[in-house]
DNA sequence: TCCATATTTCAAGAATTCTTGTAATATCGA
DNA sequence: TCGATATTACAAGAATTCTTGAAATATGGA
């Protein structure tokens, strides 16, 4: 990921709207949810979710499929973990006091290993 | 970390002169560098770079100690830390798409135990 | 085809952020 | 104290982002 995709995805979600609206799309899990709906949970105006919606598509951060006249938007994982990636390494050169403790997973290994 | 904070630290990320700012800040390591030093080695002019640190400074990214005439910028872990952290727990849900192979010295873990 | 629903596009103004130049503050050394 | 250096503060304009309302597009069902 270079600096410039980097930054449009760090001011995509750099947003109160559109944080939130990461979020719940995260749990919402594969299908996603469609924009009116997102708007309805989240009391934001069609045109202004519609907004936020495109300028975190823009980032790469959404994907969308359309199913009859809704418009579905669902995370699209990899450009998030390339920002993961991109802020723990390129930024912060993989130190140790900002990367250690994340990817959660893997403390399991190392605790049943042991 | 709550919303606001994160969004005010991806705000200060989401910026071209910023982002570098920080990057080098971290090869930088523990003393930081003067404001002056860091305006040059960017070729970014003063007023600007102290406009560009005060918004790092105030999103908690950045902290300072003066000498003498001079005022060291360094990184401040603890806010990266904790936005990385946000990242991938409140706002990902830890969800292994994004968040698995990240914290790199784990890999070496599953490497030479097997 | 006609109407209702779901969503986006467009345009205008408000708000915020960014840039530049000038002036102010702090420190050092003579 | 005076002059030079390092940096920030302030002010004004430029650029960008955000919000709102009105209009346009696409779809489905009667």
């Amino acid at each position: 990921m270079d600096d410039d995709l980097a930054i449009s995805a760090l001011a995509a979600l750099a947003q109160k709207d559109r944080l939130a609206t990461f979020r719940l799309l995260v749990s919402a899990g594969e299908q996603g949810l469609p924009s009116g709906q997102i708007a309805e949970r989240l009391n934001i105006q069609p045109t202004r979710m519609s907004f936020h919606l495109s300028a975190l598509e823009r980032a790469g951060l959404l994907r969308t499929h359309r199913d009859g006249r809704r418009i579905f938007y669902a995370v699209s994982y990899a450009v998030m973990k390339d920002l993961l990636e991109f802020l723990t390494k390129d930024c912060c050169s993989g130190h140790p006091e900002i990367c250690c403790d994340l990817g959660p997973q893997h403390t399991e290994t190392m605790a049943t290993r042991l």
